[in-house]
DNA sequence: CTCACTGCAAATCGTTTGCATGGTT
DNA sequence: AACCATGCAAACGATTTGCAGTGAG
């Protein structure tokens, strides 16, 4: 935890942003939610309760800055929302979703399973692939089971 | 053309919708714009052409039946914006696309490139899928040689 | 002292909704 | 007459911006 927020800090500073006090309680927050999506107005209350005198407009621009440097994605399931997502550690791609359409859970894959795809899309297309997006939609598996039950 | 029309007046009925003009118009610019990816802003500049009387809300909400009918896809690219995509005859996934980060294009593949990797999502996550969407970012053929140009 | 950073409120932009009207059946 | 569909304007929700105040270097 402590060593993630010192390298960013560090990224930050190498091109001249600071790590105030909000930008720190704003990282932290998205350290503890690593496993939510969460909306810039989820960060916004999450945020409010480790420091209240925040205002929205900060985290906003809080998150546009971590989204440029790439410590976090800006995703969109669809829902007029936008979300942010902590890049894990190393990884250069994004990382996939599971987005049920059900009960709305998102699961995450760490797993990188387009390799190849990238591979026909860079020799087939001629395109440099630089990053991706990959969403499924569909039925996780408590949903298929309480729908099996309701079935019979 | 006057088919594809024909078959959309048909979905529409088979479900006690109405063609009307107005929808008409709207799907006849969606058919004569399928490469490009329409904003409803768009769409509805494009409509007022052919009928200058429309309200953009009749826009949006025919662009959302079209939606759940599954005519059309409902696409975000990440800026805050809805593009609608006529889905091609037959296909019963989304296409892929791919975005240009130089020049902003957004070139379609039509091949479904997912087949294996379904496969595995469906085994190993116990996750049943019904759709998909991936975009790649990257550099598209044209760019690759510009920029090689003024590197050189 | 300077300048990046902040909080607040107002502005903006895409999209949705309420409502009175018009057209079909 | 009942009802779906429309146009318009107002409402809405997410995000951005202008601006004056603050604090670190």
């Amino acid at each position: 935890m402590e060593n993630r927020i010192e390298k960013i800090k560090k990224q930050l500073s190498s091109q001249s942003y600071k790590l105030t006090p909000q930008r720190e309680a704003t990282v932290r927050v998205l350290l503890e939610h690593e496993e939510d999506h969460l909306s810039a107005e989820d960060v916004y209350l999450l945020v409010k309760e480790k420091a209240p005198e925040i205002g929205l407009a900060t985290v906003y621009r809080t998150l546009e800055l971590l989204s440029e440097l790439k410590v976090v994605d800006k995703i969109n399931f669809g829902d007029g929302v936008s979300r942010y997502d902590l890049r894990k550690e190393g990884a250069e791609h994004f990382h996939h979703h599971l987005v049920c359409v059900e009960c709305g859970s998102v699961k995450e894959i760490e797993e990188d399973l387009l390799g190849d795809v990238e591979a026909i899309v860079q020799t087939r297309w001629s395109f440099e692939v630089k990053d991706h997006r990959l969403t499924f939609h569909g039925v996780c598996e408590q949903c298929q089971t309480i729908s099996s039950k309701v079935n019979s």
